[in-house]
DNA sequence: ACAAAAACTTAGTCGTTCCTAACTATAGGT
DNA sequence: ACCTATAGTTAGGAACGACTAAGTTTTTGT
C-alpha cells in the first residue's frame, strides 16, 4: 500500500486556498460565487477545484451550501499569505517600489519562491509584522496577529485617529490614498461628516480633504484618547 | 482579419529557447536529444514543442536535422539569461546565498518576475557584467559580452592563469570548486600535469590541490602573460 | 552495400485547469 | 404554497505540455 500519495501544490491551488482563507475571516462560509468573483474565473471552475481540494483535505465542503478551510489549508494559506506580505514588503523597502505596484508582482513571486528566500527576505527586512498596507504578516510557524480595526467610516466627527491599514484591493486607490497622506501611521482628524450619506472632512498634516464613503470604508484606523468626547453623528 | 493573435510565452517556452540558445552557442545546429538531455524531457516532447516553436516565429527547423534560434528567438533567449543571471548574482550579493544554491531558485524566478523587477536589481548591484559564476550578463538590449576563456584543462604545466568562469552545471561541483578556492579571479599555478591522462597539480593561494580532469574541464581561466588589472569580484 | 543501431517523428493518451451550456437546488416574493 | 430568480453543479470540451509506443529516417559498422 502506498501512502505517499504525491500531493500536488500548484500556483491555482495556492490561490484558491489564499483567498478561500481571506473571505472567511469576514464570513463563515465561503461560496462558490464569493470565490469566483475574487478569482476573476467561472463559478463552474470553482465548484470543480474545491471538490478536488476536499479530496486533497484542504477544505470541508457542502454542496450548495459553502467551504471552509480544514486546519490544513489554513496553514497553507498562512504560508501563501507570509510570503505574499514578505514580498510585498521587500519589494517596497529593498527595492525601492511604490506601494501601489507591489501586488501584482507578489501575487507572482509568493508560489515559486524557496522557504529559503522567504526566511532570508524576513531576516533582512528585520522580522517585519506588517506589510506596506499595514495587514499583519503570519510568522513562520503560522500565526497571525489578528486585526480588527475599525474603518474611518465608522468614525465620528471630531475624533483624532491613526490610519493603521489601507485596503491593497485597487492600486488606484493605492496612489489616490498616499497622495492625501493617507499611509499606514498617519494621524487624521475627522473634521465633519456630512449627513445624507454625504462626504467625511478629514485633516492631514495641516491639510483639509473631503473623501468619499467608499474611500473611507478602505481605510483601517485605531482611535486615539479623543480629545472630543462629544460623538455627533454616528456613519452606519 | 485579426493580426493582434496573442502571443502565447510560457515558462516551457522560455526554457526551451533559453537552453537552446546555450546549447547553439557551441554546437551550430541544435538537436532533439541534446535538447532532451538538457532539459530533461522525452525527444518526443522536444520534437513537438520544436514544432509549435517554429510556428511562432522562434526558430528555425529541418526535421531530423536540428533547428536554429531565429532574431525573435534569440532576443528571447537572451532576455532570459539576463533575468536568471542578474536574480543569481543577486541571490548572492544581496541575500547571502552560497553559489552553489542559486541556480534552482533563478530557474523559477527567471520566468515571473517582471522588467521593473530586473531593471531594479541590475541598478542596485550597479550594472554587473558577471555573474557569480563568472557567466556574462546580456544587456538590457539583449547584447552579451562573449567569452571564450580556455579551460584550465588545456592549460600546461608552469602557467600561471586566473580563474575567470566555472560551470555552473552542477551545484555539488561548485561547492567542491569554492572549497578548494577556485572561484572567478583566483590565481592558480599550474604546477604539474600527469601523463595518461592523469590528474593536475595547482596551487591555490599557497596551497597544493591535484584535481580531476573532469574538474579541470569546468574550470575556466585566462592566461597571465603580464599583470593586468581586472575588476574585482566578491567571493561567494 | 546492407543490416543493425541510433536518432528523430508521429500517433495517441493523460493530467491540469480553464471554459460554456445545460441542468438542479435553494431562496424570495406574492 | 408555488413559482421564479439566483446560485450552484454537472457534462462536455479545449489548450497546454508532458508521456509511451510505434513508425520513419539517418548513421554506423562490417
Ligand atoms: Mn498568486
Ligand atoms: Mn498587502
Ligand atoms: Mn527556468
Ligand atoms: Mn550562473
Amino acid at each position: 500500500m502506498n501512502a505517499l500519495v504525491r500531493e500536488p501544490r500548484s500556483q491555482s491551488i495556492e490561490d484558491y486556498l489564499k483567498v478561500t482563507y481571506q473571505i472567511q475571516e469576514q464570513s463563515q462560509w465561503v461560496t462558490t460565487s464569493a470565490l469566483a468573483e475574487r478569482l476573476g474565473h467561472a463559478p463552474s471552475s470553482i465548484t470543480n477545484m474545491v471538490q478536488k481540494l476536499q479530496k486533497l483535505g484542504y477544505l470541508d465542503y457542502t454542496p450548495y451550501y459553502g467551504f471552509r478551510l480544514t486546519d490544513k489549508g489554513k496553514r497553507l494559506a498562512l504560508g501563501m499569505l507570509r510570503h505574499h506580505r514578505l514580498l510585498e514588503l521587500f519589494l517596497v523597502k529593498v527595492l525601492g517600489y511604490t506601494w501601489d505596484r507591489v501586488h501584482e508582482e507578489a501575487e507572482r513571486l509568493e508560489h515559486v519562491v524557496s522557504g529559503e528566500f522567504v526566511e532570508r527576505i524576513d531576516r533582512l527586512l528585520g522580522h517585519p509584522r506588517l506589510d506596506p498596507h499595514g495587514d499583519p504578516i503570519p510568522t513562520e510557524e503560522g500565526r497571525l496577529q489578528e486585526t480588527t480595526h475599525p474603518r474611518l467610516l465608522e468614525c465620528f466627527a471630531g475624533e483624532s485617529v491613526m490610519v493603521r491599514r489601507v485596503s491593497d484591493a485597487s492600486g488606484e486607490f493605492l496612489r489616490y490614498a498616499a497622495e492625501l497622506g493617507l499611509v499606514p501611521d498617519a494621524r487624521i482628524e475627522v473634521v465633519e461628516c456630512a449627513p445624507f450619506e454625504g462626504p467625511i472632512r478629514i485633516r492631514v498634516q495641516g491639510k483639509d480633504h473631503y473623501i468619499g464613503r467608499d474611500a473611507a470604508r478602505r481605510i483601517f484606523v485605531e482611535r486615539k484618547n479623543a480629545k472630543s468626547s462629544k460623538p455627533k453623528r454616528p456613519l452606519p
